[in-house]
RNA sequence: CGGGGCGUAGCGCAGCUUGGUAGCGCGCACGGUUCGGGACCGUGAGGCCGUGGGUUCGAAUCCCGCCGCCCCGACCA
């Protein structure tokens, strides 16, 4: 491709939108152009990177036994009132009537339609297992778009559905994906952790979410320093502190006037946080109310209690509804008589604790050496509590550390949670009708290209692995006009070409230190320069934009030593 | 949805306090001099000053509404 000719204008300045490094690189090298907020158009530049990534995602899932077709993003609201999520999955879903006032939506994923597909077309446990996917576009509604298109409302999406007559063939299917998207993340030069993952509304049994560690990440997840638990911070249990062992002390009643915090009560009793026990009161589904108790230096993890109690909504209760539960104003909760009006959680840690302080349900009052079974006796005793860096892994000794993640894919067992609902069977060997049971695994294409700028780039712009760079090789000629220089770069083509490496070519008429800059900024993984130099010994100058390390070739072996930098044949391959 | 910020040429911004009909840098077009890390000189094109209303002889500027965009939070496969 000659530079000429391609439909491409990089900026000099940076965009006022743009905060993130990665997307300010984006717009700058002209790979992506904002539309309105959180939607985008691909540039050739990019929608070429972006290819690069769909094949290899394609060829793994393929070598996985997938089969790719592709689904209608146009879906009708029939499918998602028979799984149940018209309503529940909310705002946003991108709804509209069509002109015969028929609801429709755009399609933000496609359970329920391969679940329909899928219980039409599969009839007898010998079509099983089968694992189908597409590469498509989704829509939706995000409250926050940002970043580019690390969130956005219209993105690139792989999704692969599995379906297995049993659970063990489930396991299978799962497993099998897990090394696949292993397989092709790597391929695309993208560090990644596996973490542990909350499957959240969309139901079922384990999930896990593939992580690439990155500061503009939006989640953020827990690592263990000695061995591999990882999990997302939504998700990360914590082993619990070993229980005290101090006898049981009588529990007083503290006057407190107007101490409501931890940081006051501290204060005024001179005890350290790790003495107190925070209860906070939820209000659930129904006007059910939960108080849960963490230590008073521990946050409660709100995540991990919804899906404990399996609860639909949680919110922080009002002001009001405290005092009508407690009978006293924000600050003095307890969990002391509270048995019968409320849901008493407790976390692991509290439970292990003796003689604690806590709020007596009563107007500046507290009580100290509260004690578990004696004082009052909880409903839930679980690992409710916000992990944090330094907590205790709850698989070995080590002690877990945080970082922060953009999550490019997910997988979950879904088990039989559309299937139920849709009336997707097959025939098992005795002629026994049996729910189809289901998995789902997405990769975010999109989201992935900007994951792999954010992790490889520097001041001076992108750093293309080889494997997925829109081109291999950034060649610039120096003088333009120079009829010697040319039959050189010409030749040098050739030998590229019938190399299967790909180049750009910039033929404009702009100063080397233009060209250079360019070169940097859209970050191919091998710039090569003739100039007036080169004509002596017919020689082109090699440079790797990742060590910046640079040496002349001889003409004839140029072709091999870009084959060499972009990492061997592995790393070739058109688009 | 709550908090904050911003909408003026393709991009980055000034002008607004104190109303008088729009400016700078980059980019773009043309000519010339240049040419190994974002050159220089000259000429030029390009603006319903987000949008609707109000105040005024007169509004980019003052007032009110709306829309859009960004950030933080809430929320979220």
């Amino acid at each position: 491709m000659r530079m000429s000719n391609l439909f491409l204008t990089t900026l000099r300045e940076i965009p006022a939108e743009a905060e993130t490094p990665g997307h300010r690189l984006m717009l700058r090298a002209g790979l992506i152009r904002k539309l309105a907020a959180g939607v985008y158009s691909f540039m050739p530049l990019g929608y070429r990177a972006m290819e690069k990534i769909s094949n290899i995602v394609r060829q793994e899932m393929n070598s996985a036994g997938a089969q790719e077709l592709l689904l209608p993003a146009l879906q009708p609201a029939e499918l998602w009132q028979e799984s149940g999520r018209w309503f529940k999955g909310g705002k946003e879903i991108i709804r509209f009537k069509d002109r015969n006032d028929r609801d429709f939506c755009l399609g933000p994923t496609h359970e329920e339609v391969i679940t329909d597909l899928v219980r039409h077309e599969v009839r007898s446990y010998r079509q099983l297992p089968l694992m189908l996917y597409q590469i498509q576009t989704k829509f939706r509604d995000e409250l926050r778009p940002r970043s580019g298109v690390i969130r956005s409302r219209e993105f690139i999406m792989k999704d692969l559905y599995s379906f297995d007559r049993d659970w063990a063939g489930l396991d299978v299917s799962y497993n099998r994906m897990y090394e696949a998207y292993d397989a092709a993340f790597k391929r695309c030069g993208l560090k990644t952790v596996a973490v542990e993952a909350d499957p959240g509304m969309i139901g079922g049994t384990d999930s896990m979410e593939f992580m690439a560690p990155s500061d503009v990440g939006e989640d953020v997840i827990i690592v263990c320093d000695t061995c591999d638990y990882a999990a997302n911070r939504e998700a990360a249990r914590i082993r619990p502190a070993t229980a005290e062992t101090e006898p049981e002390r009588e529990m007083e009643t503290v006057l407190t006037p107007d101490v409501r915090t931890i940081s006051q009560l501290t204060e005024f009793l001179e005890l350290p946080a790790d003495r107190m026990v925070k209860t906070l009161v939820y209000r659930a589904g129904e006007g059910r109310m939960v108080a849960v108790l963490v230590r008073g230096d521990r946050e409660v993890n709100e995540v991990k209690l919804t899906s404990l109690l399996n609860l639909g909504e949680l919110a922080m209760a009002e002001p009001e509804e405290i005092e009508n539960l407690t009978g006293a104003p924000v600050g003095f909760s307890g969990p002391v008589g509270l048995e019968d009006a409320a849901t008493v959680v407790v976390d692991t840690d509290v439970a292990g604790m003796r003689n604690f302080v806590t709020g007596a349900n009563a107007p500046d009052a507290h009580f100290i050496n509260v004690n578990i079974g004696r004082d009052f006796s909880p409903d839930v005793i679980d690992d409710v509590k916000l992990a944090r860096p330094g907590d205790p892994c709850p698989k070995c000794d080590g002690s877990l550390t945080e970082q922060r993640g953009i999550e490019i894919g997910h997988i979950f067992k879904l088990g039989t949670r559309y299937t139920e609902a849709m009336h997707a069977t097959c025939l098992d060997e005795n002629g026994t009708e049996q729910v189809i049971i289901m998995g789902c695994y997405g990769i975010g294409i999109s989201r992935l290209v900007a994951a792999v700028i954010e992790q490889n780039h520097d001041d001076n712009g992108i750093i293309w692995p080889a494997a997925v760079a829109p081109y291999h090789v950034y060649i610039v000629q120096i003088t333009p006009g120079d009829e010697e220089q040319a039959a050189l770069v010409q030749q040098f083509c050739a030998t590229l070409e019938s190399s299967g490496i790909d180049y750009i070519l910039d033929d404009r008429d702009e100063r080397p230190g233009v060209k250079f800059k360019d070169a940097d900024l859209i970050g191919l993984p091998v710039r090569a320069v003739i100039g007036p130099r080169s004509l002596e010994g017919r020689t082109v100058e090699i440079k790797c934009r990742r060590s910046g390390e640079e040496k002349k070739a001889a003409l004839a072996d140029a072709a091999m030593e870009v084959k060499a930098l972009l990492g061997g044949d592995a790393f070739v391959s058109t688009v």
